[in-house]
DNA sequence: AATGAATGAGTATTCATTCAT
DNA sequence: TATGAATGAATACTCATTCAT
């Protein structure tokens, strides 16, 4: 028999942590309570010592796994140079949100939610406002600038923004499943492809 | 109603659409053999002469679906004048391809195949390249000819059509949502907005 | 594996009795499923084809003994002869209902009752006004003649049915515990015992 | 409130009394020792330092709350004339036995003797002898005497004890449970009723 | 003595799967 | 073919009991 409160406060954490595990390799209702306790090295009774039920220890390991996230993407962006051309700073956060979204963290996170939240709409709501929409409000912000300093063409900032939203997205979640999309290069590429398409489409004069 | 057929005398038909409504709603494992017996109006037992279990009567499902998709957006694009300009193509393409996959069925399988395929590599592999790749290709053929034509500036023609596949798929997704993005517009405005700046993207020759 | 569906119609009768000796020995909570199914000779889930819970089962077991021991009752009482004085009336219901309290069935019912019921008022109603005061009903009518024919002394119907209720319900109780009660005489001995006092009490003109 | 002792440096009694009123309310199976440990104001595990489980806690509370029942039935019918007749004996009895067995206590405890006893032979046989026998004993000497003074007509004064326990402990339990018994008047009218029905059995002389 | 976090055996309930009809 | 009653393995949740503090 192992000894008993090992790290009295940080139970909850353990156990978010193994359910965030096995919640994102199994699913919602694929998910045993029985090996969440086993991989958060407690017993099962111990759960329910600090979560109702299931669906309670689901969805505080969704929100908290979003402000996590939230919390590690908003200080990357910080590091941005806030006194660089709208250029400049829309590749320092393209960056740093690229890398954000390809933390496998943040993956299973979202494929979490495109798989179950439909069922539990206020965290989808959550999930919608303080990941997507706050990533838009940043890039919009910088492409308001962009437009008033007479570097990008005069474009609704928020519709770049999801434009930009869009295209990353899409991307971190095909390279999370680089087998399915071979023709995907390193990360850095796509990268690079993102930014090369994203600024031609905010730059040109022509059409 | 949308068109399906349902032959009366074909049993498989009837239990793969009742089967597309349950797993739609409750995912793989949250449906349920009765209820789908239910709607498909046949016992219990029956779906097991046709499928011999949950798992394979849920990739067939899948399966199915997909091909029927693929079917019904080949045709859409067959609507297209293939000697018009490549803008103007792309425009057609991008038009039948929006209204595509605002289907609802579309929509479905697409969260159908994010939540649950991890667990099943080979339909999620059938998906991406049957769904997600032939329209990569059809939209890299008409950029190719825009490119060669002079139309559009000189871009890798795959790379422009997962640039396009990223702007599309992410937007249907948020449409199919509407009010967790609240900041959308109308399914054309929409439509759109996703030209405008994709062409501008393609036409664009300045930075 | 032995053969399944022995008899159809008869399943809900089987789990009821094996339903009935599981409570009636381990009382609502004590009871379990696995043992009440074992005795029944069906499987676990077959109860759940006919009782949605536990608590239903229990309360449809409570209802059906109910039904059955007043059908019983019944029986015994309408032998008795509809033209006889009320004290030989009196005698034969009391000597049936003596014998139908003394069930082992209703005593193990009367125990449930007494024990459980008070969480479900409403069974503990129907016990109530179906068992005990049919009884009683019976009783007054009985009196009730005889106060009218002058063989009673004028009492209350109601009272004096009352008075034997609670003489021949609490002897049942006792005598269904013998070695609690080691003065208790016969069963025969008792119900005369019962009979004298009682007859003694309608009869008596003097205090 | 009644009066029950609650010396403050007296643990076991506190956690007695809140037995006492989980397992009265709950029941033996039903009462949960979170609760009572809850109710008597101390930790869980404090309870295990005076009892080594549910079941003796269950036992212990039932066999003070018999003997703190008995002491009380005890002093209450000390207070009895010595001097007086029988019959006005009889009444002083039958009064201070029907407001001990009125009090919820004494219901209570009466129901889970029923109830979860059976289990519990020994309990069951302490309460049959303690209570019952008791209350019988007493009353059978002042019947004695009573047909020893030619007050009473010759009965066996073991046999009409019984019958007085059936009487004052049947109808004790039903105005416990007055709503199931509509006809029931008030304790005291009750009272009168069946010491009216009682006296008439005893002094009759004409059958 | 007292605590209450942790344990894990125990049980009701569900549901995919079978098979006698 | 088609049925749906029957099965029983699987699993969420409870709660008496323990023990480090």
């Amino acid at each position: 028999m192992p000894t008993r409160r090992r790290a009295p406060e940080s139970r909850p954490t353990q156990i978010l942590d193994a359910a965030f595990h096995e919640f994102g390799e199994k699913g919602l209702a694929g998910a045993r309570l029985d090996d969440i306790a086993k991989r958060a090295g407690v017993a099962k009774g111990t759960i329910y010592l600090y979560f109702p039920h299931k669906d309670a220890l689901f969805r505080e390991m969704v929100r908290t796994t979003i402000v996590d996230a939230i919390a590690s993407g908003e200080a990357q962006r910080d590091e941005a140079d806030g006194d660089a051309s709208a250029e400049s700073l829309l590749r320092q956060l393209a960056t740093a949100w690229w890398h954000f979204l390809r933390e496998e963290r943040v993956h299973t996170l979202h494929r979490l939610v495109m798989a179950e939240l439909p069922q539990c709409p206020d965290l989808m709501a959550f999930y919608a406002s303080e990941v997507i929409a706050r990533a838009r409000r940043l890039v919009a912000g910088i492409i308001e600038r962009g437009v008033a300093r007479g570097e990008f063409r005069p474009v609704d900032p928020l519709i770049a923004a999801r434009m930009y939203s869009a295209l990353w997205m899409s991307h971190a979640t095909w390279a999370a499943n680089r087998p399915l999309h071979p023709t995907l290069g390193a990360d850095e590429q796509i990268l690079e492809e993102m930014l090369e398409f994203y600024l031609h489409a905010l730059t040109s004069r022509t059409p």
